[in-house]
DNA sequence: TCACATTTGATGTTACGACATCTATTATAA
DNA sequence: TTATAATAGATGTCGTAACATCAAATGTGA
């Protein structure tokens, strides 16, 4: 209602509103004290607004946000089982045999076999598969500089490490933080 | 993994490791810079870890979280119409047909008729409804202590302004900002 | 070796989230 | 009035989240 009802499409959506100001870091509105469940619910409402915007965006290439991040996960990491993917992403916490399965489908994933455990398998980006990255690091671009018109570079490091302090030693937690610790780029994981 | 595998059923969970140390206002590990994408899914992983432990403790009342949060805003505001409940939650943004619809088959609401307008409907609480209320409001008590545990008061506050400024101007911000900004106890809305 | 547990991945189920579409009712304007 | 738009709500669809269960392959200890 407040906010533009169109987004232009192919670029992430431009904030109409701007409260705080990112020329002032750590500036907010008052600090208004927290009610009851307050901050749980800010959190639903923010990652929800994140995701329709990614949503939108990886939607123009025909991707939903799960398979956006398996791409970008396997593209970074290399080739690797399901287990190992598992342990890296956010959607689909357990097995992603479903997601992959669909990305398989649309010949954007291979699934290949592990010679040492007949159990496993080894998921491997195709070359349309790698095709698209380019698109995704743009549009994670754009989202990044969505983030940055709205919260000071300050603003970030401070919730980052506040949220990173809070999930410490939850899955979700842990596989966030194989992925973004340490950046090994295009380093297959074996384990 | 790093977490106690089980959870006592009825309690929120506790956190089995804390790297920040509640006692110092502000204390987080290093401020890593951020890479690409990052701190989108730690929003994402966080909601996803809250969303979970909150599912957890209402599903032993037999609800699932949206159906908490129904219930307790209209405890909060008194009977409304589908329109102005979607307009005060986060959940099944647009209109709540199918989440109330489940509720009133389980005799927690009531579907009434607005006499002024026979598009609308006016949904109240049934006394079964209120009766989950104190259960409610109990497991929302354990879930911010639980936060508590994790994060100092000063980095909850901080924590959100910086989201209630990055919502500002969105349908869920709003909605977030009638629910919590004043916070009127049982007045009904009218509009 | 053999019984048993563990691991890997697939699959079934329920409930949401987001989007689109539809009907009934009400509001608006020529 | 009457045509048209706007609104309230219901409903259909697709993909995901969380949970559980299952089969096949592997690991383990007696």
């Amino acid at each position: 209602m407040q906010r533009a009802p169109t987004i232009q499409i192919g670029t992430v959506a431009p904030k109409t509103a701007t409260v705080n100001d990112p020329a002032q870091p750590g500036a907010l509105g008052p600090a208004r004290p927290l009610a009851p469940s307050e901050l749980r619910y800010l959190v639903v409402a923010t990652q929800r607004e994140g995701n329709r915007t990614f949503a939108r965006a990886v939607g123009e290439l025909g991707l939903t946000p799960s398979h956006a991040e398996i791409l970008v996960v396997l593209e970074e990491f290399g080739p690797m089982s399901l287990r190992d993917l598992g342990e890296m992403i956010v959607c689909e916490a357990g097995s992603p045999s479903r997601i992959v399965d669909t990305l398989v489908q649309r010949g954007l994933l291979e699934r290949g076999v592990d010679p040492n455990d007949r159990r496993a398998i080894v998921i491997t980006l195709t070359a349309e598969g790698r095709g698209k990255l380019p698109a995704l690091r743009r549009i994670e671009h754009e989202m990044d500089g969505a983030t940055a018109d709205q919260l000071t570079p300050t603003q970030q490091v401070m919730v980052a490490g506040i949220l990173r302090g809070f999930l410490a030693g939850t899955e979700t937690g842990e596989a966030l933080e194989r992925r973004f610790a340490r950046r090994p780029k295009a380093t297959p994981r074996t384990r």
